[in-house]
RNA sequence: CCGCCCGUAGCUCAACCGGAUAGAGCACCGGCCUUCUAAGCCGGGGGUUAGGGGUUCGAGUCCCUUCGGGCGGACCA
């Protein structure tokens, strides 16, 4: 079994606090100093007994001290500042972690989950598929595929899914786009809507609907635009009133449903043919970004197999539900939420929320422990009604948790980029990763904590990749490999190695951080956030740079030139669980 | 007006659920390649943690308040 220097010395104090204070209960807390000269590992507990003992915390902390059982592992324990009491560990408790390293080699680090809360599902991405995925996409699926890798690494049984959205006026819209392009095809003429879908990849879809089944859907421009209410007068600058803006929208709703009664039973063509080419697109990008999902969970066969109608009526037996209006509403206020919501409107057709809330139920059906949703920070408001729901179907809305990420701005050459998925001038994640590369793109996005805003700097991104810190980390990780090429021995046989040798300062703190990672990944899956595991990296990597530049790895001395490997395979192994868990590949040579 | 996220070095961001002298990267200045990859290393300057008040041994972190920024507040998704 594994020695464990935190364990050790939180016993030698759980010792010293029996005989100091055995009646005064004190949760003992150590923790890594920022600063080297404070030693491995600080404690507070004097700090913590002062007021219990009514006492000064330095005499508190030197009766721990005199009360602390002897232990090999320890080389000493200082008192410092207003009551701290500084372990320093013998170097032998500290060089034992390569060994740990290499023994447990791609489980080291690995956590294991609390009993009862090992199945855990984590929702992502979930972008309507109506077009490519943009750069804010891909800062959630960056975030959403690490997370997702990080709580697997820390011991939970993870689902990764994707909500498609198939069900809604939006997908309408797109197979309504599509349906136009494919009439100018044919010389129909019918004015494109300017909220309608403009991008370039509808035109495709025209093509392809035109080159499978040649005329089959024409219909003349007059009689679609008799069916639909006039658009008003086209403005070039996109500036419309708000009147105009409505009226844009029931002209396209009119054009939507002018396509349901000419097509008839063919509109599920258009329709399902637009659905199925943005999914298989989104999908096959967010595959090439290394973005994996276990299940992609359709809106649509929400509807299919009734389930949304069940959750409502499940809410109208408890009494949760009124109408007003005509519309069925959800009676969320009692429940938290501000004010109440509809699920059923007055034309008869179920709100977004309504099938969210049967989703939701389902989820849980499902047996997870908990719920992890992934959402646009635009989305903060609809967190109230949806926890309400759950709480009026009995739920434990504790065990659903929404982490929300926040916007991605895109500047170029200092300005910034207007994105809007309808006007098709946004940046698509895939030419970002064409741009900037997989690798850099992921841990760009994952430098900074996923409730910050952040300003993406094409230009920057760009044109500093090569300094980029994805590359410095990765770095660390060529060099061991390409020390161990011209070493030529077997990295295997150096769990083995005497570490003795193994007594500089770099080398102690090299150790150390090595140490660190179980921790790290502990409470950063704790936390959500991945971010920690990419700042240890660099840190890591850091270290291992210094040491590097100041000693040789390959020197004469046989035993120093082996423990030396030995630490930095150790490195190396711990480099690759870490990158591993954020999508970064490690390259053996750059 | 109400709600959520936020405000830390010139810029982009950290800071282990209250700890010690607030740290990195970029940018700037000065050094290090006839020895394992210079995509690297070593050193230097740079801060009233937006302002004010409170809680306590101790606050960037918790509470209140002011100012400033972003995003929400549909029978849209």
């Amino acid at each position: 079994m594994s020695f464990d220097p935190k364990a050790h010395l939180a016993e030698l104090l759980h010792a010293a606090l029996q005989s100091v204070a055995p009646e005064t209960p004190a949760d003992i807390h150590l923790e890594r100093p920022k600063q080297a000269s404070h030693g491995d590992f600080a404690s507070n507990l004097a700090m913590q007994l002062a007021r219990a003992l009514k006492d000064n915390p330095r005499k508190i902390a030197e009766r721990l001290v005199r009360e602390l059982p002897a232990s090999p592992w320890l080389e000493k324990a200082e008192i410092a500042g207003a009551g701290f009491i500084n372990f320093t560990l013998a170097p032998a408790a500290k060089t034992q972690i390569v060994r740990n390293v290499l023994t447990a080699a791609d489980g080291f680090g690995r956590g294991t989950a609390p009993e009862g809360c090992r199945k855990v599902q984590v929702e992502f991405v979930s972008a309507n598929p109506t077009g490519p995925l943009h750069v804010g996409h891909g800062r959630g699926a960056a975030y959403g595929a690490s997370l997702a890798s990080l709580l697997a690494f820390a011991g939970y049984q993870v689902c990764r899914e994707y909500y498609v959205n198939d069900a809604g006026r939006q997908m309408d819209i797109l197979a309504v786009s599509t349906w136009l392009r494919y009439l100018e095809l044919f010389e129909e003429y019918v004015p494109f809507p300017p909220n309608a879908y403009q991008g370039g990849y509808v035109r495709e879809m025209a093509e392809q609907v035109k080159a499978t089944h040649q005329d089959r859907y024409v219909h003349s421009a007059e009689a679609i635009l008799a069916c639909a209410p006039p658009a008003p007068p086209r403005r070039e600058d996109g500036a419309y009133t708000k009147d105009e803006k409505e009226q844009l929208e029931s002209h396209l709703d009119g054009l939507i449903s002018a396509a349901k009664d000419l097509l008839g039973e063919e509109w599920a063509y258009v329709h399902q043919h637009a659905l199925t080419e943005q999914l298989a697109d989104c999908r096959e990008d967010l595959e090439a970004y290394g973005v994996h999902f276990d299940c992609w969970f359709s809106e649509r066969s929400l509807y299919d197999t009734g389930m949304v109608a069940k959750a409502v009526a499940e809410l109208e037996r408890r009494g949760h539900i009124y109408v007003q209006d005509g519309a069925k509403w959800f009676r969320s206020t009692d429940f938290g939420d501000e004010k109440d919501r509809v699920v059923q409107r007055d034309n008869g057709l179920y709100t977004y929320f309504a099938s969210d809330i049967a989703y939701h139920a389902n989820k849980f059906e499902r047996g997870f422990d908990k719920v992890i949703d992934i959402w646009g920070a635009d989305h903060h408001g609809y967190i109230p009604r949806v926890r309400g729901a759950l709480k009026a179907l009995d739920i434990d809305d504790g065990k659903l948790d929404v982490a929300l990420v926040q916007f991605v701005s895109l500047f170029r050459d200092g300005a910034k980029v207007s994105m809007s998925t309808r006007s098709g001038e946004f940046v698509t994640l895939r030419e970002l990763r064409e741009d900037v590369g997989n690798d850099a793109c992921r841990f760009f996005y994952l430098l900074r904590k996923s409730d910050q805003a952040l300003d993406f700097d094409l230009t920057l991104a760009k044109s500093e990749s090569s300094d980029n810190p994805v590359y410095y980390v990765q770095y660390a990780h060529a060099r061991i490999c390409s020390v161990l090429g011209q070493w030529g021995g077997e990295a295997g046989g150096l769990a083995a190695a005497d570490l003795g040798s193994l007594q500089s300062e770099r080398e102690l703190a090299l150790c150390a951080r090595l140490a660190e990672f179980p921790e790290v990944i502990a409470a950063s899956a704790r936390d959500y956030a991945p971010h920690a595991v990419a700042f240890y990296l660099r840190e890591l990597a850091a270290d291992f740079h210094g040491w590097y530049n100041a000693e040789r790895l390959l020197v004469e001395d046989e035993q120093a030139k082996l423990a030396r490997l030995a630490l930095a395979v150790a490195v190396r192994q711990v480099l690759r669980n870490g990158l591993r868990i954020l999508g970064v590949s490690t390259p053996e040579a750059m």
